[in-house]
RNA sequence: GGGCCUGUAGCUCAGGUGGUUAGAGCGCUACACUGAUAAUGUAGAGGUCCGUGGUUCGAGUCCACGCAGGCCCA
């Protein structure tokens, strides 16, 4: 019976599936968690996907990345839980259901209940949960999928609440505004992703206007400030400059009222304010309505120059006026002289950019109270003017006369036309013309034009959005900025630049964290507030609820709890439906908002648990994370809400090691679209290559953390290179093994020091490939690791070992020699099946398999399966440096010989007598002189001869060094360089001989020593020779009459070999062999080297005849010869 | 507009702290091997190291400014 199963073909996708039906039946992943019961933690953390499409190749990548550290960690004997989880939450789940319906938003709660609504979303989420799983299973990515979190759950959501109740308890949880896009006439927020729905952006012509704003306690003096949303003025508070632009305060008169006036702007936008035909006119010249209108700059200043200067309210209206610092000039460091005037206005309730630059300078915003006392600002949800801007503008437009498509009273102001009226009336008038009108004739307006810009629409209506003040509840994390940054530095960042780049700046300029969400699907705000605002409770948990719920049935505003089962439902509507009392008796409504998505997976560490409410001792010991893993997008998502939410309330970092990979893009580095069609489907790329190709490649191919452009020619390649090689070993290493009977017994092996010269060397590189291993691992370069074991096994392994220990295997009966050779094999290929499987865990569990299954039928203890093997730790005892370097010189002198032979036209086949190697140094010289065999064997060459001074052959050539000279002669290392290159073999001999030389520079006596230069053999006159890398091997070309019989008698066993496996015949089959005359060189080789073409065809007899029957006519390249093989 | 990443042979990628002939694999060409054989080996050709300036005796490597592609954020 066969001990090693031997494979004609391999299938490695069937591989894939028969190693997970193993697995399965064995509980292989089960009892690799379960062996390590005891030992140390390494704690992994899983970013929940998803479920709500189907997984892409990308999806490979992440999660072998995530798997191969945690296979790797527990073979280093960490036990790794690995718990899955499912995100559940948030905008594309909702989206996805409106599509399927056929419904908006507006419908929600009108022609679908919000109960229905969330029923169908949470049916929605988990659609493709097979094909995750499925995936997953099939890429060998080893999780936890029985017992996931799931971030819709009860438990999840209470957890959630606790840790919001813990930050509202710190006074972190806060009540405020954000500028968001919000559409008017859909009555709602617009979500980013909403916003970047194709079409949305539109080109729209829009009033713009340049504004004048008068500068206190100076004559006729203005700043001009651009925009294009005329209707903000009436709110400017501010105006912000760039600190170090260049300003310029320029004499003119206004176009509209022909008054004089000094005004201000940036020097940059001074020719695209002026004309600049108007440069050459003299300012007594202008006569009011000339259209050229002259300019002169009366003087220059920097931004920070005009910081502070006070302007007077551009709208002065009754009700509006604000205290100081408002109507000052404040810097701005977003501010461009691209267009307008260099100067922004701001207006605090209608920009992102207005309300965090005045809210950082303290300046106060024009907002109006409203019934309840709170702010308002001067534009209602509708987009209309409040009256008290109204009443103004109306007011202005009779005391102007200005003509009108309508009358207008104080509430009839919209902005943005939102009344859809028809505009084609000659008189027809937007609230930005009248604005801008009434500036004009108020000596108010310096510039008034139609500009096209791009404007966000809204995707429902079509209307242009507003950015509009929203409540919002937020984190302060602005708070923790110093404890966030500065925990930071503790983590391992791969790489480094995501880390203190992309993360780190972030944090460096942190905002608070919106968590609001107006939405359905999502964990509900756990806070509920009186209707006047002056009360709020944060429920922590459900009993907390369920407290307040029996309180409120008691005081009789609940009839009844909603929750009927013990574990409740706690999304909404039911949440909502929950009154609670005040500690006055009034009533207490949820605050509707949803919380950030993010929020739920950041909070995975603790949720996944349901701690703090069970499981306690789980989440000690699995908290923080030794190793995170995911796609660098999550920088600002996922990486930050973990980060954010365990500093500011554990006072510790979330995970110590992060790798954050890049996109997987097509072949020609596009990014892969379902809908372009260049997407990879996951599961066909697996059927065809099977999953460990498929890991390997994405692993190796590039450093995960760059963008891997997915080529499936590198599976390919992988394969073939990587797996086809290992397997060719493998194979190699069955099919004499079993010939043989030989089976591996690590107990009863040879001692690695008794083994012969090469399988040392092998074994030397084999101990230090496992450092190398270990080492990249250890700093999470799974792409080193990878690239390490490549190397060693086509390489080393293939390529060096096998090919010249060939022959052990074969010959003769099982020997010392012969063991030696399989015991070392074998050591290499169990010790790269234990290497590899982190990354290749089905291929190499197979392999590892078939190595031990003799052992373990034999009764041995063996693991199953690698994945449950201890690591094989390197032994540095059997690390040769010397015998490393000596193979490395073998290796590089066969090169050369065989570089020479093709550049000579000699055939390998052809035995030659000798090479000379120069040599430079004693060492050297032993070095090579230990590998001379191998050498000798692998070219076919007699001897090697080592030729030295003595020899008075060799010629030496000097070259500077130039690291080592460059550091002492600095800017003279020309001179010297050009001194040394003029060295001859007198000078060579001098330095050699004494260890210094002392030489002339210009004039200047300085010494060189030996360290100084660099002394190499490139040349042996009269000989063919080539060199690398500091050997250099000539080869004597010379064929006498002994090596030409011998080449013939070689070209012969090979021919018969040939004949041999036309004749179908087996290895050990024995033949008889019959050969022609020749002529007498022919004859006299047969004769000379008879018992060695025996020896190799395994003949019994070789005769030579006069003629022969039946024989067949062999092409010997320079003549034929007929022989005739017959089987014994 | 800002932050970060990438740019080296036809393709995919290596190239600690600057050092004088810039490497590997694939592909291509030629050859060898034929007892690992639908395998394998060897050699050769192939380079404006994205560009422009700068620092330096010396730059693929350091600095500045650009260009192209990508990601994230405004």
């Amino acid at each position: 019976m066969k001990k090693y199963q031997e494979y004609k073909q391999v299938d490695y996708p069937g591989i894939g599936e028969s190693i997970l039906a193993f697995w399965k039946e064995n509980k292989i992943f089960q009892k690799s968690v379960e062996n390590r019961e005891g030992a140390e933690t390494f704690t992994f953390f899983e970013g929940p996907p998803s479920a709500n499409g189907t997984p892409g190749i990308h999806h490979v990548m992440a999660r072998t990345l995530k798997d191969i550290f945690c296979r790797y960690k527990t073979l280093k004997g960490f036990q790794v839980k690995r718990k899955g989880g499912w995100d559940t939450h948030g905008l594309p789940v909702e989206l996805q259901v409106e599509k399927e319906l056929g419904i908006t938003k507006e419908d929600i709660g009108k022609k679908i209940s919000v109960e229905e609504y969330n029923k169908k979303c949470r049916e929605t989420v988990m659609r493709f949960k097979d094909e995750w799983d499925q995936l997953t299973e099939q890429i060998g990515y080893w999780v936890d999928l029985d017992d996931p979190y799931i971030t819709f759950d009860a438990k999840y959501i209470e957890t959630l609440w606790n840790l919001l109740k813990r930050f509202y308890d710190k006074g972190l949880l806060y009540k405020g505004y954000t500028i968001q896009p919000y559409s008017p006439a859909a009555g709602t927020g617009l979500s980013s992703h909403e916003l970047n729905q194709p079409g949305c952006y539109r080109d729209v012509k829009d009033t713009s206007i340049t504004a004048m704003f008068k500068l206190k306690g100076e004559e006729d003096t203005y700043i001009l400030a651009w925009t294009t949303t005329p209707w903000t003025l009436p709110s400017n508070s501010a105006l912000a400059v760039g600190e170090n632009l260049d300003y310029v305060k320029v004499k003119t008169f206004n176009p509209y009222t022909f008054q004089p006036q000094t005004v201000i702007l940036a020097k940059a936008r001074l020719s695209a304010s002026f004309n600049p035909k108007a440069s050459d006119v003299a300012i007594e010249d202008y006569k009011p309505g000339d259209k050229l209108i002259p300019y002169q700059v009366l003087g220059e200043m920097k931004g920070r120059d005009l910081l502070g200067l006070e302007y007077e309210q551009l709208f002065p209206i009754e009700g509006l006026s604000l205290p100081h610092p408002a109507f000052t000039v404040i810097a701005g460091d977003y501010v461009t002289t691209e267009d307008g005037t260099g100067i922004v206005h701001l207006a605090k309730a209608f920009g992102a950019d207005d309300f965090r630059t005045l809210e950082q300078n303290g300046v106060p915003g024009v907002f109006v109270k409203d019934e309840n006392g709170t702010d308002v600002p001067v534009i209602d949800k509708q987009g209309k003017f409040l009256p008290i801007v109204g009443k103004y503008l109306a007011d202005k437009i009779k005391e102007h006369g200005i003509a009108a498509h309508k009358e207008f009273g104080a509430d009839d102001f919209y902005v943005k036309n939102y009344l859809k009226e028809d505009e084609s009336g000659a008189d027809y008038k937007t609230t930005d013309i009248f604005i801008t009108i009434i500036l004009k004739n108020e000596n108010k307006a310096f510039k008034v034009e139609k500009y096209e810009h791009s404007y966000p629409h809204c995707w429902r209506t079509d209307m242009p959005i507003l950015y509009y003040p929203m409540e919002s509840w937020f984190i302060k994390t602005t708070a923790y900025k110093d404890k966030l940054v500065e925990l930071n530095k503790t983590i391992n960042w791969k790489p480094e630049s995501t880390g203190i780049g992309r993360f780190g700046n972030w944090l460096e300029n942190l905002v608070d964290w919106n968590l609001s969400r107006s939405r359905f699907w999502g964990t509900p705000l756990p806070i509920w507030r009186t209707e006047d605002g002056s009360e709020e409770k944060c429920i922590g948990s459900i009993d907390e609820l369920n407290a307040e719920i029996k309180k409120s049935i008691e005081k009789g505003f609940m009839t009844a709890s909603p929750f009927k089962e013990e574990v409740p439902d706690l999304h909404r509507p039911y949440v909502d439906d929950v009154i609670m009392v005040s500690s006055k008796g009034e009533k207490m409504f949820r605050e509707t908002d949803l919380i950030d998505v993010w929020f739920d997976s950041g909070a995975m560490p603790y949720a996944q648990w349901h701690y703090p409410f069970e499981n306690e001792e789980i989440f000690k010991a699995n908290y923080p994370a030794d190793y995170i893993a995911e796609g660098v997008d999550q920088t600002r998502g996922w990486f930050f809400t973990l980060h954010a939410i365990s500093v500011m309330l554990f006072d510790d970092v979330a995970f110590k090691n992060v790798i954050a990979n890049g996109l997987v893009l097509d072949k020609n580095g596009n990014k892969m679209s379902k809908r372009l069609g260049n997407a990879v489907d996951p599961f066909k790329t697996l059927k065809e290559f099977g999953p460990d190709a498929l890991r390997w490649y994405m692993l190796s191919n590039a450093n995960p953390w760059d963008n891997l452009k997915f080529n499936e020619e590198g599976v390919t390649e992988v394969q073939r290179r990587f797996f086809g090689t290992l397997q060719n070993t493998y194979n190699f290493f069955a099919l004499y093994a079993n010939l043989d009977h030989f089976t591996y017994d690590g107990d009863k092996a040879i001692q690695a020091d008794q083994r012969p010269e090469l399988d040392r060397w092998i074994i030397s590189k084999l101990q230090s490939l496992i450092i190398e291993v270990e080492n990249a691992m250890d700093s999470y370069d799974a792409t080193k690791a990878t690239r390490a074991i490549m190397s060693f096994t086509v390489d080393q392994l293939s390529n060096w070992y096998v090919r010249l220990a060939r022959k052990r295997f074969w010959r003769g009966e099982l020997n010392a020699d012969k063991l030696a050779a399989y015991e070392t094999l074998y050591e290499c290929l169990i010790t790269i099946s234990q290497l590899m499987s982190s990354f290749a865990p089905f291929y190499s569990d197979w392999m590892f398999r078939n190595l031990t299954e003799g052992r373990r039928e034999a009764g041995h203890q063996v693991p199953e399966s690698v994945h449950l093997t201890e690591w094989i730790n390197a032994d540095h005892s059997l690390i040769n440096e010397d015998l490393l370097a000596s193979m490395e010189l073998a290796q590089n002198i066969s090169s050369l010989v065989h570089s020479l032979r093709k550049k000579e036209r000699l055939k390998v086949r052809q035995p030659l007598q000798k090479i000379l190697v120069p040599i430079l140094s004693e060492k050297t010289k032993q070095q090579i002189q230990h590998v001379e065999e191998l050498i000798k064997a692998e070219v076919n060459i007699k001897h090697i001869e080592y030729i030295d001074d003595t020899s008075g052959i060799l010629v030496k050539n000097v070259k500077p060094n130039f690291s080592k000279l460059g550091k002492q002669f600095g800017p003279k290392m020309k001179l010297v360089a050009a001194n040394i290159q003029k060295w001859g073999k007198d000078e060579i001999a001098e330095i050699e001989k004494n260890g210094a030389i002392f030489i002339d520079l210009e004039g200047e006596k300085i010494t060189l020593t030996l360290e100084d230069v660099l002394i190499s053999s490139e040349d042996i006159p009269g000989w063919s020779v080539a060199s690398e890398g500091g050997v250099t091997v000539a080869l004597d070309v010379t064929l006498t009459q002994e090596l030409k019989q011998e080449g013939i008698a070689r070209d012969l066993v090979n021919r018969i070999q040939n004949l041999r496996k036309d004749m179908g015949l087996e290895v050990q089959d024995k033949i008889n062999i019959k050969i022609a005359k020749h002529d007498e060189l022919i004859n006299q080789a047969l004769e000379n080297f008879s018992s060695y073409i025996r020896e190799e065809t395994q003949a019994l007899s070789l005769s030579v005849n006069g003629n022969i029957e039946g024989g067949t006519i062999l092409d010997m390249d320079d003549f034929e010869l007929t022989v005739k093989v017959e089987k014994v």
